[in-house]
DNA sequence: ATAGTAATGATATGTTGTATCATGCGCTCC
DNA sequence: GGAGCGCATGATACAACATATCATTACTAT
C-alpha cells in the first residue's frame, strides 16, 4: 500500500461516512490508515500500541474500541472473531460492496485475506442450513490456512 | 437428553480415552455432563459456576480451562470461536467421525447445532481458497443463523 | 454566542484465558 | 507395602480482550 493508495482509499472512506452521516474524524481516520498499512490483523491493544508510536500522541484503548465500532459500523473494518482481531475492508476502494466478507487466515504468518464466495457456494449452504431448521442470517468465514509465500519456505 | 442417554454417552467417551490413552476422570465427566446437558453453548466461567451449583464443591476456572483441553483433544467438546464457548461434540455416541464440525448458532436463543457439511461444498471452499493462494487447514465453519422455532414466536 | 449533539478522555470493572508452582492421587516396580 | 514417578488438580497471579459510566472537549446549527 503505497501513499497514493493510501489517500485514495482515506478519501473514498470519508465518502462513505458522510453519505451515512457519520464523520470520519482524524483519529478515526488514523485507526483506519494503522489496519491499512498493517501486514497482519491487529488487536484493539496492539492498534493502541501503534497508534501512540505513530503519532507521540497516545489513545486510550477505550477510544480505540469505539472507533473501531464506528468503523466495522461504516463498513470500513472487519472483526477476525476467531483471533480477536481487526482488519481494513478490502474493498473500501472501489464500489464497496456490503457482502459478507470472508477471509483466508494464513496460520503461520497471520496473514488475512478478504475473498469473495460465489453466490452459488452459498446458495448451497443456505439450503443446507434450512433443511437443519435455521435460517442463514449472516455468515462470515473465517477459514484457517496455510498461504502459499509460507507454505514454500521452511516448514 | 435423558439419563440412559448421557450414561451411554459417558460410556461412550470413556472408551474413546482409553483408546487414547486419557482418563476421563470424575471432574472431566462431570463438565462434558454439563455440556450435555446444557441447552445453549457455555462459557468456561459459566461452567465453573455450574459445577458448582450442581455439586457443592467448586471447580476453579483454571481446572474448567484444563478439562476443556483435555476434552477438546479427545474430540468430545468444541469451542464455538465466536462466542468463546464451548459445546459436547454431537458424535460421540455413534461413531464419532472426527470430521471438522461446523455450526449453526441461534442469534436469539444461542442454540448451537452441531452439522455435516457435504464434502462438495467443503471441495468447491477448498478450491477456491486454492486459487487466492492459500491452502485451507481447517474450517470449523460457525454460522450464524436464526432458528425455526425462534423465528416463528414472536419477533 | 449558545445550546445541543457527537467525539473523546479517564477510570473502573467485567470477561476470557494463560503461566507457574504447589499439592494430591494412582500406578508400577521392586 | 513403600519409593518413586507421572498425571491430575488446586491456588495464585497476571495477561489480554472488552464494556460501563461519567466527565470533558469539539463541532454544528440556529
Amino acid at each position: 500500500m503505497n501513499k497514493q493508495q493510501l489517500i485514495r482509499i482515506t478519501s473514498k472512506a470519508k465518502d462513505i461516512c458522510a453519505r451515512s452521516g457519520g464523520r470520519l474524524t482524524e483519529k478515526r481516520q488514523r485507526v483506519l490508515e494503522l489496519l491499512l498499512l498493517s501486514d497482519t490483523p491487529l488487536s484493539a491493544y496492539e492498534l493502541s500500541d501503534a497508534y501512540g508510536r505513530a503519532s507521540e500522541e497516545s489513545m486510550p484503548a477505550m477510544s480505540v474500541y469505539r472507533i473501531l465500532k464506528f468503523l466495522e459500523d461504516e463498513h470500513l473494518v472487519h472483526k477476525l472473531n476467531s483471533a480477536n482481531k481487526y482488519v481494513a475492508c478490502a474493498h473500501i476502494a472501489r464500489g464497496h460492496a456490503h457482502e459478507i466478507p470472508q477471509f483466508l487466515i494464513c496460520g503461520k504468518c497471520q496473514s488475512a485475506k478478504e475473498i469473495a464466495i460465489p453466490t452459488s457456494i452459498v446458495d448451497d449452504l443456505g439450503k443446507l442450513v434450512g433443511r437443519a431448521g435455521y435460517t442463514l442470517m449472516n455468515s462470515q468465514l473465517e477459514l484457517q490456512c496455510l498461504c502459499d509465500s509460507c507454505s514454500m519456505s521452511a516448514s
